[in-house]
RNA sequence: GCCCCUGUGGCCAAGUGGCAAGGCAGCGGACUUUUAAUCCGACGAUCGUGGGUUCGAUCCCCACCGGGGGCACCA
């Protein structure tokens, strides 16, 4: 439960009541599946049987069960006792002997019971086929192989862990509608080995990161994701209001800022992984709530963080896959160190065939664009509309993971400047199937020009941009006391985590993504005590 | 916001302007080495919701709701 969640409303209490439905006869047969379970249930509690139990003590895992056990031969038994719990996958009666098949988390074995096996009482067999697929059960009994060579429990006594009440989807098909997909997960990681297998790849890879950035003496911290002021990106932000102040609060769009007062205060190398929240539009690339990986590292620049970009993917996709080559829309991916560096400006000309810098008069980078068919807006200097060019006519284009150097200053609002061209700063992009996955930069620590360049994008939040972000005082006041140079890295880690298992939405990434409310889902669905 | 696609028992899934296939699951029966077990039998559907056209609509039209995709917006 919550910690801060209020008193359960039942008070705990465990006096159940009569059966939900007395279903006599042929009633039963009509009954929904829902109500003939709970029947069941109701069935097993006037026999004194508890079909929520408290706690099983299994003694392994199945996974362990097969690790030691895989070298029996066909038509093998050992007098091995071992104790199992799992959910009921497959059950296949045959009389008086059933098998069914039991998954944990490790793995699934088949279970063999025999009535015989099962007795004394002959009651027992009846009870194991009782059981239904979709429910929670904790077996204990001895290792053998069948004569096919089935690895399994030949089970001596059983207990019902937790009754599945609704029939789990199609065996064979398992849950198809994308929208029962996301809405219920629970049931989407139950019966769907592909939904298993792409978070069993979010959670190597985020793993793997973690242990890179720790083995490299990075500190994981944790900073607010309630702000009261809105920065570090330029986006939408979500607001909520905080009572107890009586102060709107704004749930962060990025995690640079606060991480960068750390460097202030000599943590010289620190990364958090977190959620941030941008209150845009849904689609397959975009949840309203996503998760960033920012790392800092003091005394360093962008050309650290390429390094470090490398090692982390690299890690993660050997954790996750086993390999650095990823199949993304037919087309093989190599993500394997070291990755194709080119300036911004290079791989325009490389892609496009034109040439467009930030150092060239505006009235000539605008023609460029309207030669190329894109619309540019009063206001864009020469580096936006470069800037303009690479997202919309190079970007997609990049398939092989490509480090886009030199980026220009006039959309890099927290970049430190090229130390050889005032046009540009010192930042990078990864492109990997066409989209941004990693975003560098030597960091901006010249508290002068960042408070500039904070009251340029405060000006334009007062004109009415929704996206611009505040002045944010207390960090300039940080930056005054010194932050030391540095090189930092923002990671998204869900579009990562895509490439990594080969998905083309972002929904497919996140247990639970961001849907509209359900309807028709109400108090009347489900039965009384 | 705009455009296209989509919604059929718990799940998967056909279908047509004229009584809504099939499979899985569930229910009853047979079966002690199955592997999506098999075989036999019976049951289960206001075809997303609300209007309209029609003698008759799951099907055609409109609106709304959910979902998917694209565009736009947006990093």
């Amino acid at each position: 439960m919550t910690p801060d969640d209020p008193a359960p409303a039942d008070g705990g209490s465990h006096d159940h009541g009569s059966a939900p439905e007395d279903l006599e006869g042929g009633a039963e047969e009509r009954a929904s599946i829902r109500a003939q379970r709970l029947a069941k249930v109701a069935r097993l509690r006037a026999e004194g049987v508890d079909p929520y139990p408290y706690r099983f003590d299994r003694d392994r895992t199945i996974g362990e069960l097969r690790e030691a056990y895989g070298h029996l031969e066909a038509g093998e038994e050992t007098d091995d006792v071992v104790r199992v719990a799992g959910r009921l996958m497959l059950k296949r009666e045959q009389g008086k002997l059933t098998f069914a098949q039991l998954r944990d988390r490790s793995g699934e074995v088949q279970l063999f019971v025999s009535a015989k096996v099962l007795g004394p009482d002959p009651e027992a067999f009846a009870g194991f086929n009782e059981l239904d697929r979709g429910d929670w059960v904790g077996v204990e009994g001895t290792v053998m192989v069948t004569k096919k060579g089935e690895l399994s429990v030949k089970v001596t006594s059983f207990e019902l862990l937790s009754k599945d009440l609704r029939p789990l989807p199609d065996k064979w098909k398992g849950l198809a509608d994308v929208d029962a997909r996301y809405r219920q997960r629970y049931v989407d990681l139950t019966v769907n080995p592909d939904a298993r297998r792409v978070f069993e790849v979010r959670f190597a890879a985020v793993d793997a990161i973690r242990q890179e950035l720790r083995r490299r003496g990075y500190l994981e911290v944790e900073t607010p994701i309630l702000n009261l002021q809105q920065g570090g990106a330029t986006a939408r932000p979500f607001v909520t209001h905080y009572n107890a102040l009586d102060i709107d609060t704004y749930l962060r769009i990025a995690l640079e800022l606060p991480l960068k007062r750390l460097m202030v205060g000599g943590f010289e190398r620190v990364f958090e992984i977190g959620r941030v929240f941008r209150n845009e539009g849904i689609d397959t690339r975009h949840n309203p709530e996503f998760t960033m990986l920012e790392a800092y590292e003091a005394f360093g620049d962008y050309t650290e963080m390429i390094e470090l970009t490398e090692a982390l993917v690299a890690a993660a996709a050997v954790a996750a896959n086993g390999t650095t080559v990823v199949e993304l829309r037919g087309q093989t991916v190599d993500l394997a160190p070291p990755w194709r560096r080119v300036t911004m400006v290079e791989l325009i000309e490389e892609v496009v065939g034109v040439h467009v810098d930030p150092g060239m008069p505006t009235a000539e980078a605008r023609a460029v664009l309207d030669r190329l068919g894109l619309a540019w807006q009063e206001g864009w200097g020469a580096g936006r509309c470069t800037h303009e060019v690479y997202d919309e006519l190079v970007e997609p284009k990049v398939m092989q993971p490509t480090v886009v150097l030199d980026h220009p200053r006039e959309t890099s609002p927290l970049a430190k400047p090229h130390r050889r061209d005032p046009n540009l700063v010192e930042r990078f992009e990864v492109i990997v199937d066409g989209r941004e996955l990693a975003n560098a930069y030597s960091e901006l620590n010249d508290p002068v020009e960042q408070l500039a360049r904070f009251r340029e994008e405060a000006a334009h939040k007062a004109a009415g941009d929704p996206e611009a972000g505040d002045v944010d005082y207390d960090y300039i006041r940080a930056l005054e006391y010194g932050m030391p140079p540095a090189g930092g890295l923002g990671i998204g880690i869900d579009r990562l985590i895509m490439v990594l298992a080969g998905v083309e939405s972002i929904r497919e990434v996140i247990l639970f993504p961001t849907l509209r409310p359900e309807v028709g889902l109400g108090d009347g669905d489900f039965p009384e005590r």
